[in-house]
DNA sequence: GCTAAGTTGCACATCATTGTGCAACTTAGT
DNA sequence: ACTAAGTTGCACAATGATGTGCAACTTAGC
């Protein structure tokens, strides 16, 4: 009779993604605007994580493992190629990533963001170096600094895409120019690569597909008074 | 007997530059901390403000306007090399850019900074309109689009410059180049015209005595400060 | 249908910050 | 040296958000 109930784990899903929602329009969000978006009550959220700091840890934690294990799968000879797929498998996760670049801008929360996102950084240098070495990528910025830049530039696009309504299709290859382009490639080569490369042309999302982040708003105050 | 003190204004400009610097770091800081950092009693700040509102508004709309007065009387008939002049520019203002951008993303302040930098956007909206006309730019993302994505990118080289310390020249050659690159241009490309448009080669900077080869180690130098 | 897990609403204490009022003090400008 | 402009420090009210305690209620799981 004491195991944890179904509906309370799920709850807490909820909360966290109800979260990310939040945070991604504004990082200040009160305790209160999360817990309405996900549809509990402030209180109940006691329930869940003893502070709000806690809840944010929980965000990010589990945004930098969604794509870390995004990124993860993901290789390919051509270094060019390898980052045009962490751009468009970056581009799947839009809120995520989001919460995440704005959270990072926070001072007390800086850190902690940094070393949760580490290890798909450390992925993106191993890249950015590999292509370096073997003359695919540019070669005036030290690859350090490049792979932060693509980085940034990848934020910028997914920026961009929440702030105009943008297609699926428009995102991911945006997603994936300017992550080209910020490597060193002319845009006529990263049009190109794109469209000689299968795998690259569409957004494969087999799941679903995040069309512009937070959808529901404003008229929260409701509880699910269910049956 | 009556006109305001010298030092008074003064003082006012220390506080905004105080408060540019802290909300950099922060986008919350208090007005204590801003206070204290411009040298000043907390209570003292309400003298020249009556609002941490109104402050960070100052901060803004002072910021907006060196963007915009530095953009302003750049032009070339290179649609290229005007926005290397652009993000070369831009670089010289760090640390006002930066906090526009951080400010840019919190909702209560969001829509101010958006009017604020207006008029800096539209001159880059423009050229970038020039440039993919007579083909020295990209064609194959709107120019609109195109625009915001070299503003995500140039905010990125100076985030970048500011988390690592970086050397006036270093962070000169990367903000044109990831301007360039994100237009376009392929890595060779971009560091071509650099190299062969004079006027881009180095930061010129009247004021700031450029460092005599002597100071610069492995660890890069010091990033620009402002005033 | 029992029961513990989970939720709710409210009251309450705490805390950080903002903005004011006021008296005393220091300084710039004449 | 006189005076108004500016500054300081303190006290104080007003928020607004966080976190806790508690009693009553609802629901999932057995």
């Amino acid at each position: 009779m004491r195991g944890p109930r179904r509906d309370a784990t799920e709850n807490r899903q909820n909360i966290l993604t109800a979260a990310a929602a939040a945070l991604n329009e504004d990082p200040d969000a009160s305790i209160e605007s999360i817990a309405s978006e996900a549809g509990l009550s402030r209180r109940a959220l006691y329930g869940h994580f003893p502070t709000r700091d806690e809840l944010v840890e929980a965000v990010l934690v589990r945004g930098a493992e969604r794509v870390g294990a995004l990124l993860e799968p993901i290789a390919h000879p051509d270094a060019r190629i390898e980052i045009a797929l962490f751009a468009a498998r970056l581009w799947a996760e839009v809120s995520h990533v989001r919460v995440m670049a704005a959270l990072a801008v926070r001072a007390p929360h800086a850190v902690r963001v940094a070393s949760a996102l580490e290890p798909a950084r450390a992925r993106l240098r191993g890249t950015v170096l590999r292509g370096a070495a073997d003359g695919t990528l540019r070669a005036d910025i030290p690859p350090d600094t490049l792979a932060r830049l693509i980085e940034a530039a990848a934020i910028g696009v997914l920026d961009e895409a929440t702030r105009t309504s943008m297609s699926t299709e428009e995102g991911h290859r945006l997603a994936m120019l300017s992550a080209l382009s910020t490597s060193g490639l002319g845009w006529r080569e990263a049009d190109v690569l794109i469209a000689s490369t299968p795998g690259l042309s569409a957004p494969q999302t087999p799941s679903a597909p995040p069309p512009t982040a937070t959808a529901s708003r404003a008229t929260a105050t409701r509880r699910p008074e269910q049956q």
